[in-house]
RNA sequence: CGGGGCGUAGCGCAGCCUGGUAGCGCACCUGCCUUGGGCGCAGGGGGUCGGAGGUUCAAAUCCUCUCGCCCCGACCA
């Protein structure tokens, strides 16, 4: 890839986006392929960070791993009647294999409630198979109408974790579980700062009792829907006759759940942190974590200078950039916008003194140390970044923050909201959950992004379309 | 799927209007020289001009169709 400008936020956030997707090396449009993109080693290796995350909380509340096929009898899709219609519109099918033209065609999955609910259907007979608590890391395929890189691809990763439970209560407690869990790492992980809350009833899910997501802002003050959590009732388990003998020896249908996050995090990462200059990503979530770029000019002093490089590498498990005929400049951009959070400098004068000169990616502070020092340092410095990257997010989410008590001032705010001038806001106004409610926003280009779990403001109120009174406040916005 | 923009070397672009040897910058390769924020000089390699069809003696250039990407809207993780 080679290296060319960025375009600033201010100028065009969709094009600035674009550049840091492209000139950090973690993605590319494919091009040949309709709405797809290339996962590059740089994007995949964040991924793979993620889910390792994901993955060990999951697994530490007793979900197990398990994978299902990419195709999905399209007979299976209509019988839950919602989800059909909420999916119908963006499914791929095939209607060939072999050469022939299959009997029932196959749609590629866009999520497998439906083939695992069938699955649960053989698997579950008795209360003492419950619950059952199981993952899938796998790719999906939506036909997306408009595609953007990791925010909305026609294919794309997640996982997508299923389970069913003898009673509401336990899904119920199991969906909150995991929104916790997706909290967690968005603000601890990922320092993106959160909303947790329940979908209205036009935003949640096809097929499902209750959508619960977190909702995080990006720079430009549009919001991102990060994860989702659904109750689905027994809405599934009707559909796929997935029934149990309980203790007494009833028999019931079982309380399921789904909830999934996707590569779109790897999106939000970007528009949480990054900058003008490139990519900027938190510590936790950065594949190298520090990069030592040495500095020289007879060889003399090179074999010192690298010497000591590897020495302090070893040390603190960094990189060495000792790439020959690149100029220190020209290394030190090329890490600073793939979002390496530390880089070292390390000359003649570092080595003779003992010292090393340390610079942070989202503060571009330097710090000269001496090198013993360098493993703590360094160390420290990561720590430091990844929690002042989450405050930087919070205090921003905080200030674009604002209250509307009418309907005036929900649409005055959202119309001066523009993203292009990266002055987009989350605004608080009472609203009942209602889809006429949901509708009206539409005029405004906004959303009831979701009904906050925790109230932080006033409590209950009067619904600024209806009047009628409501328990609190939601979250409206424009959102990806 | 509608409106707009764009497809010419790995990347960014010029050439197209007015048809006639396919160019420039960066990157890449070789050599020398350099290295504290995108070094320099010299030489060199690389193209079915997105694809198909048509007009023409001749098409990157004109016409028709098609595919893809980006932006804005309607639908969505």
């Amino acid at each position: 890839m080679p290296e060319s400008p960025i375009t600033p936020r201010a100028r065009d956030f969709a094009a600035w986006y674009q550049d840091v997707v492209l000139q950090g090396d973690m993605a590319e449009p494919a091009e040949i392929v309709k709405g797809c993109m290339v996962i590059k080693a740089n994007g995949y290796a964040v991924w793979e960070l993620l889910q390792r995350e994901l993955d060990e909380r999951f697994k530490a509340c007793g979900h197990q791993n398990v994978y299902f096929p990419l195709l999905i009898p399209e007979s299976f899709l209509k019988k839950e009647a919602e989800h059909v219609e909420g999916f119908s519109p963006e499914l791929a099918v095939v209607t060939h294999a072999g050469g022939k033209r299959l009997e029932e065609p196959y749609v590629i999955r866009p999520t497998s409630e439906t083939i695992i609910g069938y699955f649960f259907s053989r698997w579950i007979q008795s209360y003492r198979d419950l619950p059952l608590l199981l993952n899938q890391w796998a790719n999906v395929m939506r036909w997306e109408l408009r595609t953007r890189m990791f925010l909305r691809t026609t294919e794309f990763l997640w996982q997508e974790g299923h389970t069913a439970h003898s009673n509401h209560q336990e899904a119920v407690e199991e969906v909150l579980r995991i929104l916790d869990i997706y909290a967690d790492v968005a603000e601890n992980v990922m320092a993106m700062p959160v909303i947790k809350g329940v979908k209205t009833a036009s935003e949640k899910f096809a097929g499902a009792l209750r959508s619960y997501s977190i909702e995080a802002m990006m720079q430009n003050g549009l919001a991102l829907q990060a994860g989702t959590s659904h109750d689905l009732g027994q809405n599934f388990g009707k559909a796929f006759n997935v029934q149990f003998q309980s203790s007494e020896g009833r028999l019931d249908y079982v309380w399921q759940t789904s909830w999934g996050v996707s590569t779109r995090l790897i999106g939000g990462l970007i528009m949480s942190h990054s900058d003008d200059k490139g990519l900027v990503l938190p510590p936790k979530l950065a594949p190298v974590k520090c990069v030592i770029v040495p500095i020289y000019r007879r060889e003399d002093e090179k074999s010192r200078v690298l010497e000591t490089a590897h020495r302090l590498a070893a040390d603190c498990q960094a990189k060495v950039d000792d790439r020959e005929g690149q100029s220190p400049g020209a290394k030190f951009f090329h890490w600073e916008r793939r979002g390496v959070p530390v880089v070292v400098e390390l000359g003649p004068r570092e080595v003779a003194a003992g010292n090393a000169v340390l610079k942070r990616r989202d503060t571009g502070a330097k710090e000269t140390i001496p090198q013993q020092e360098l493993p703590g340092r360094l160390q420290s410095a990561l720590a430091q970044m990844q929690l002042d990257l989450y405050q930087a997010a919070r205090r921003r989410l905080q200030e674009n923050t604002v209250l509307a008590n009418s309907l005036a001032e929900v649409e005055s705010i959202l119309k001066d909201a523009t993203a292009e001038r990266g002055g987009g806001k989350f605004v608080m106004a009472h609203l009942k959950d209602d889809p006429q409610c949901d509708a009206r926003l539409k005029e405004f280009k906004a959303t009831v992004r979701n009904i906050p779990l925790k109230d932080e403001y006033d409590g209950p109120g009067k619904c600024v379309i209806t009047g009628e009174p409501v328990d609190r406040r939601v979250v409206i916005a424009k959102a990806y």
